[in-house]
RNA sequence: GGUGACAUAGCCAAGUGGUAAGGCAAGGGUCUGCAAAACCCUCAUUCCCCGGUUCAAAUCCGGGUGUCACCUCCA
């Protein structure tokens, strides 16, 4: 398949290390506060990468950190560890939370039909990895001890900026006014690697290391678990675009000094989700939870439709309206799946076809709005019901929209989760509404239908009798 | 100030030199007592603007404009 690659800034075939076998490693999530969909829409992104590369026959080996530990807490970098500042909101311990958002993040991942990664691990889990790797870079001579903290000596690098054509000078230390310039630094994109001292004094995670008590930097977790798990040869970095710098920046510098040759190969930067104000983003409030969008009556699946009808690298902007469209697209398209006839077997070769397609699609940068138009194609064109389902079955596996199984519970009319005495009085009111349209007394029928309105049960005539269900 | 990305109908979008896919919404129709559902039909002479190259440009080149992001917390 080909992907832009972050790094060159073009679309380049994805040739692995190994042939037929892709290390992957993904940034994972913050725990000290739910995700937010903006968060999950470059895990749904990665997602379909992976599931598309495995698709393709690859093997893929995914590892996800779990950052348990050193990020600040409020916009403006004062303040407390926000796993700390976590803690003391819910009045629990810093380990608890941690547990606690974990949990959240996968539960949300699973509505989402996101794949749990192969391998996860917590950083604080891997303090011993991250301090032998500082000491390597000590002893490389690509780091220095200043004020009690390891910094990272970026001017021992041939490049260190190495997505886009940005110059040191052109820095700009204290763009944001509330962050100082550290005096420690010998050049102003040094960052650091382990820290004893800090203006952040409470930390309630510390570790013991040569450089006394302290904690890790906030880089270097991703490269001592990516070259831990994944080898010195990574070919599939994710994450979204705002970690490009200084993140993914600092992570290449000190992994390629730690190896000393060229590390990943391939960056897949997602892009944004806006709303009307911007990027989305857990500081600035007012952000949307997989479960908020629950309990606006939307299915999680019609959100990660919403994702698939766009491309990973535009920024795409949120509102109601845009995810009504996707609930919308998505109930038909259920609907045009269970109406597809169960018997039959699959004509494969005639299938073939499509699945060319589709692989066209996705396989071009991951084109998934392309990929779905492929699937609609399909479902339009002359080929046999089991060969449709056999297909929807087939890109589902990338797509992961459970078509299928959301077809099958559209087929059988469940039980309305209702209790027996509404229930008997709703179909009460249905039996007398039948009564009344026998009788062509239409004014009454239509009465009673604007009473299970008002009970917020829709009916539908079909030939085969009256069927009703809740809304909403 | 520096850097990067993006710009196609009401909304989401495909498109990588050959004369604007698809989805949602909307309008019309069939069906139905009326609805709902389903099905059928319609819906951009034009792709942010201005130049250029070419027989031919949404696509290539030059110059603008706008939106968003990053510049040490963010995915």
């Amino acid at each position: 398949m080909e992907l832009t690659n972050t790094l060159t800034m073009k679309r380049e075939p994805v040739i692995p290390h190994e042939p037929g076998h892709i290390r992957m490693y993904t940034c994972g999530p913050t725990v000290y506060h739910y995700a937010h969909i903006g968060n999950l829409r470059s895990y749904i992104m990665e997602d379909v990468l992976e599931k598309y590369l495995r698709y393709e026959g690859n093997q893929v080996d995914r590892v996800m950190n779990i950052t348990d530990v050193g990020h600040l807490s409020s916009d403006a970098d004062t303040g407390e560890d926000k796993m700390v500042a976590g803690a003391k909101r819910e009045h629990k311990s810093v380990m608890e939370i941690a547990q606690f958002y974990t949990d959240a993040f996968f539960a949300d991942c699973e509505k989402l039909n996101i794949r749990r990664p192969d391998t996860v691990v917590p950083a604080t889990s891997r303090i011993p990895d991250f301090i032998r790797m500082v000491q390597g870079l000590l002893d490389k001579g690509y780091a220095y001890l200043a004020g009690g903290n390891v910094y990272f000596d970026t001017s021992k690098l041939r490049e260190y900026y190495v997505f886009g054509n940005q110059t040191g000078e052109d820095l700009a230390v204290g763009v944001r006014d509330t962050v100082d310039a550290d005096e420690n630094k010998r050049n102003k994109t040094d960052f650091v690697l382990w820290f004893t001292k800090s203006k952040f004094e409470d930390q309630e995670l510390k570790w013991e290391s040569p450089w006394g008590l302290g904690y890790p930097g906030w880089h270097i977790e991703c490269s001592a678990i990516s070259l831990r798990e994944l080898g010195e040869y990574l070919d599939i970095h994710c994450g979204g675009v705002d970690n490009a710098f200084p993140h993914h920046t600092n992570e290449i510098a000190q992994s390629e000094a730690y190896i000393g040759h060229p590390w990943c190969k391939y960056w897949f930067h997602v892009q944004h989700l806006n709303d009307a104000r911007g990027k989305m983003s857990k500081s600035k409030g007012g952000i949307l939870t997989v479960s908020a969008l629950e309990e606006q009556g939307f299915d999680p699946l019609a959100y990660r439709m919403f994702c698939l009808q766009s491309h990973y690298r535009k920024p795409l902007t949120f509102s109601f309206e845009s995810l009504q469209n996707a609930q919308n697209a998505y109930n038909r398209l259920v609907a045009r799946v269970a109406a597809l006839a169960k018997e039959g077997d699959p004509d494969r070769e005639a299938a073939q076809g499509f699945q060319e397609k589709f692989r066209g699609a996705l396989g071009s940068d991951l084109n998934t709005s392309l990929g779905l138009t492929v699937l609609y194609d399909m479902l339009k064109s002359d080929l046999s019901d089991a060969t449709k389902r056999y297909l929807v079955g087939d890109f589902d596996q990338v797509l992961s929209l459970s078509l299928l199984e959301a077809a099958e519970k559209a087929g059988q009319p469940s039980e309305p989760p209702v209790d027996g005495e509404l229930k008997a009085h709703i179909e009460e009111l249905i039996a007398r509404r039948t009564e009344a349209r026998k009788n062509k007394d239409w004014a009454a029928a239509d009465a009673i239908r604007d009473e299970l309105s008002a009970l917020h049960v829709a009916v539908k005539d079909t030939p085969q009798g009256v069927e009703w269900h809740l809304e909403g």
